[in-house]
DNA sequence: GAGCATACCTACTCGTGCGTAGGGTTACGC
DNA sequence: GCGTAACCCTACGCACGAGTAGGTATGCTC
């Protein structure tokens, strides 16, 4: 059943998937959508939270913690391009219906904080290990980037149905690690002086 | 008077803004509104429109094309950021409204095309002038995640009012760079054979 | 088999907001 | 002063879709 709604919304877009419909497609009467799922807003919330849950397991589960930096960032883009392979459409409209609709802006931003939080405390780790250390909001920053390029390649790669989900992975790693790495080992670019 | 439109429709998001509210917040009546420039949608694109434009050209205008790869990147980063800075409300919810509706998502993707495509020209002028080549497809999927990580950072951006853009820009650089310039210098990543 | 509950449907109400019809107002020509 | 034309407004029609009321069938208890 919310494979149904989750497929509607991706096919419409929040606003424009109508109840009817999401009704229809699941083989069942509107009212026992408003029985099982409450109001549209609550439906579409417990997609979101569906997908995201099931998200986050996929990727915690690949990069277990004790891995060194690296392996760990390549086992978690590898998860998650894999995901995101396999649930183009889920993820490719409820993500960016998400995204633009503020009452679910937060309910996103906060999966994502989590995911920066994540990839700021491995960058901070792999620094450390390193003897270094960068402020927190820098790493914050570089972290952010980081999902964000991600967040895009997962973009290109749901409108791309040809496209190998791990090769994406790897040029991620490609653009992601090597310039983490330079950083990781103290090397910085600094704006000319103009 | 677009600018009362992109300032509802910032607030609001798309469809929660109203055209009354928009007449309203424009100090006309809204037969007005329909007079000049037609329906919601049309309003909608032409807002889009031009905050486009305006960003290419805030970005065309600083990154000269006879400059050096490193130095264009950095001047079309920071006038970027520098132009999200300027109108973080115009850019944040036109831009992230834009992307969930699919009416729009096409104007949208037609920009970032744009962009896509002149920083894989960039990437890939000097890798020539390494003697080095790369696939197309590659090449577009790396700019794909530059551009990626850089709206990324411009959403936070726009929701950190405090932060500076030209520092952003550098942080951006950080990443951005330094993971290019491996690349462009040969150094690439490879998967574990696991 | 009568009484009852559970599961579901059809068919409605009602709010909301886009797009417009038709009327008022001011300025100008005669 | 009267016609008329440009301009802008108030006030409405209309469609669409969320949420619900009230009825129907199926199965279960005694």
């Amino acid at each position: 059943m919310l494979d149904a709604a989750v497929k509607v919304f991706s096919r419409r877009g929040f606003h424009a998937a109508s109840m009817d419909e999401i009704a229809e497609d699941a083989g069942i009467s509107k009212p026992m959508v408003y029985a099982y799922l409450g109001t549209k807003e609550e439906l579409f919330v417990a997609c979101l939270h569906r997908e995201g849950t099931r998200m986050m397991q996929a990727i915690a589960g690949a990069a277990a913690p004790d891995l060194p930096a690296d392996e760990r960032l390549w086992r978690g883009l590898k998860a998650f391009f894999g995901f995101v392979g396999a649930h183009r459409d889920g993820w490719a409209v409820l993500y960016r219906q998400a995204r633009g609709e503020q009452p679910f802006a937060g309910e996103l931003a906060t999966m994502r904080a989590r995911l920066v939080e994540v990839v700021a405390g491995m960058l901070d780790h792999a620094l450390r290990a390193e003897g270094r250390e960068i402020a927190a909001v820098d790493l914050e920053v570089v972290a952010y980037a980081l999902v964000g390029a991600t967040e895009s390649l997962a973009d290109w790669l749901a409108d791309h149905p040809e496209a190998d989900p791990e090769k994406t992975a790897t040029r991620m790693m490609n653009v992601a690690w090597l310039g983490a790495a330079q950083l990781l080992h103290g090397v910085t670019w600094r704006p000319p002086a103009d």
